[in-house]
DNA sequence: TTATTTGCAAAAACTTTGCTGATAA
DNA sequence: TTATCAGCAAAGTTTTTGCAAATAA
């Protein structure tokens, strides 16, 4: 990577191969689990951290859903989510799916825009009961 | 109101009141130093539990915006809403501004599509430098 | 009268931080 | 060699909960 000063310690880089192994854009704790498994040392300090930083890099994306806790993505193209109501949680929208304003307004109420987060709500396939 | 078993007590009328006197999208804690002031005697954690109740009958909105702590809106009727990348204030968007796809797919990878939530980003009239 | 609600205090849940020794480049 | 990083432990922040007394209906 060597994004920005980041040095590629052990640790980031599993801590990095596990969230990119999954699709399930795992919390910090999720993640903590995962990368205990081969660094039984590891400290959840140091994951937290590490998300922070590879996030502020732009080499993965720490996603603002609702919900309690944060969830990450490895994948740092924008793109939109779903979430589930009943289990929280959260799964890629395709990115053919939606069509959001292609011509945001500049402006709104005052602000400058910058951009937008979407975030779709539902029932994922084994919540739902249709 | 008389929604749902809630009984309408000093407490709850006043947090409503104070919550409805304001445009700003307030936190737990921002109406609790509010709604101290006419009583004095209330807890942060009456405020927490009546915001809850209330969002939960629809009668007001919990927004789920990204940023560490919720934040509450008098007005339960849907509406998208701009946060300050700044300074973390929220404003409602006019209404009208965005043409979100009226025709959300019903199914989204396998997950019953209920809703969606848009947040815009961007900087508000003080933050904003241009 | 009684199911809700309150205040208080404590706990829980999640995240950040200070410090010291370790290490990537 | 040295700026960055790790582990540990402690603290910080936000939200939730248990309980006994108070109260709306």
């Amino acid at each position: 990577l060597q994004v920005n000063k980041l040095r590629m310690t052990h640790q980031r880089q599993v801590i990095l191969e596990e969230l990119r192994a999954v699709t399930s854009h795992p919390t910090a704790d999720n993640l903590f689990g995962k990368v205990r498994q081969r660094l039984p040392k590891i400290s959840l300090a140091t994951v937290y951290r590490n998300l922070e930083l590879l996030a502020e890099s732009g080499v993965i994306l720490k996603l603002e859903t609702s919900g309690r806790q944060k969830r990450f993505d490895g994948n740092p193209r924008r793109h939109d989510h779903i979430r589930c109501l009943q289990c929280g949680r959260v799964a890629d929208v395709p990115m053919d799916v939606i069509g959001m304003p292609d011509e945001t307004p500049p402006d709104i109420a005052g602000f400058k825009v910058l951009g937008y987060r979407l975030e779709f709500e539902g029932l994922c396939p084994d919540c739902r009961d249709d």
